[in-house]
DNA sequence: AACGAAATCGAAAACCATTTTCATTTTTGA
DNA sequence: TCAAAAATGAAAATGGTTTTCGATTTCGTT
């Protein structure tokens, strides 16, 4: 009769959504991508489910939910360990980076100790350019001055 | 029978939306807020109106779209010259705080040249406590081991 | 001042990502 | 195997934002 918490079941939508942010690391998804591509195999799950597991797997902290151009939430897969590593989104292909770089901590403590703002490494992200698409970028220039 | 665009036209409702971002400046609103906060001021405005003139805003580059906590978006004043600078939102109190620093700088163009990521400070918004935040939150921590 | 094309206004409806509801099914410890 | 705890998913609800469209306002031109 004595009531306790079991905690969270491992069940097959929780396997089903984890295993489609781990085989695209570093790609990042909105919900609906990760129902649409599981129904297009075949799974049998439903949207609710996908909004669910993903929220559990955020905070369990497989996943970081981080924010699309268009608003939306985004999902992508964080490695053991990341959370000490820094997060740039790309506008143009919306690839998740991940940067280790000792500057950037010291530039956090800097803000901290001169400006007072203490910044959160978990949600923040850097939004700009990857090299590659910059490449891509200068080699469209490069054409239209044909 | 010429049809040239006129641009646009400058209406009591970009004014007044306009107004309400400008006597705030630093905090933020959702766009909802607007539209209630003039309502009770007894402004004749719609829902329509108050999002059409954001978006022009922030196209003017007089406002800026951030993304709050709950997923909406929040918009507020842009000062002139603001745009070397660099902005941090407070998970607390909402409060947007300008930053103008050398260090960050520095670091941008250390990514760039380095990691070959060109961020754009335009997009990129510094999530974290304020000063203030911080100090409030030291406050409950001793009190509660009273 | 009046005209009229271009732009804005706003109420209601549409849209769409996400959450809630709830009856059913699955998981898991005992 | 049993039963409590948790997950499931279809459908409905939610809530922020956009679209629609007829009425109204703006503003350069007469």
């Amino acid at each position: 009769m004595n009531e306790k918490p079991r905690g969270d079941y491992m069940t097959r939508g929780y396997f089903l959504v984890r295993d489609v942010l781990m085989k695209a690391d570093g790609r990042h998804f909105f919900a609906d991508d990760i129902y649409e591509s599981l129904r297009e195999k075949g799974e049998r799950i439903g949207r609710t489910t996908v909004y669910r597991q993903l929220d559990r797997l955020v905070s369990e902290g497989y996943a970081r939910r981080t924010v699309g151009e268009r608003g939306g939430s985004c999902y992508s897969y964080v490695k053991d360990g990341c959370h000490e590593h820094y997060h740039m989104v790309c506008k143009e292909c919306g690839r998740l980076a991940h940067l280790s770089c000792d500057h950037v901590e010291e530039l956090f403590h800097h803000i901290k100790s001169e400006h007072g703002f203490e910044i959160d490494p978990g949600q923040t992200v850097l939004y700009g350019l990857c090299a590659a698409c910059r490449r891509k970028q200068k080699q469209k220039e490069a054409a239209s001055h044909a």
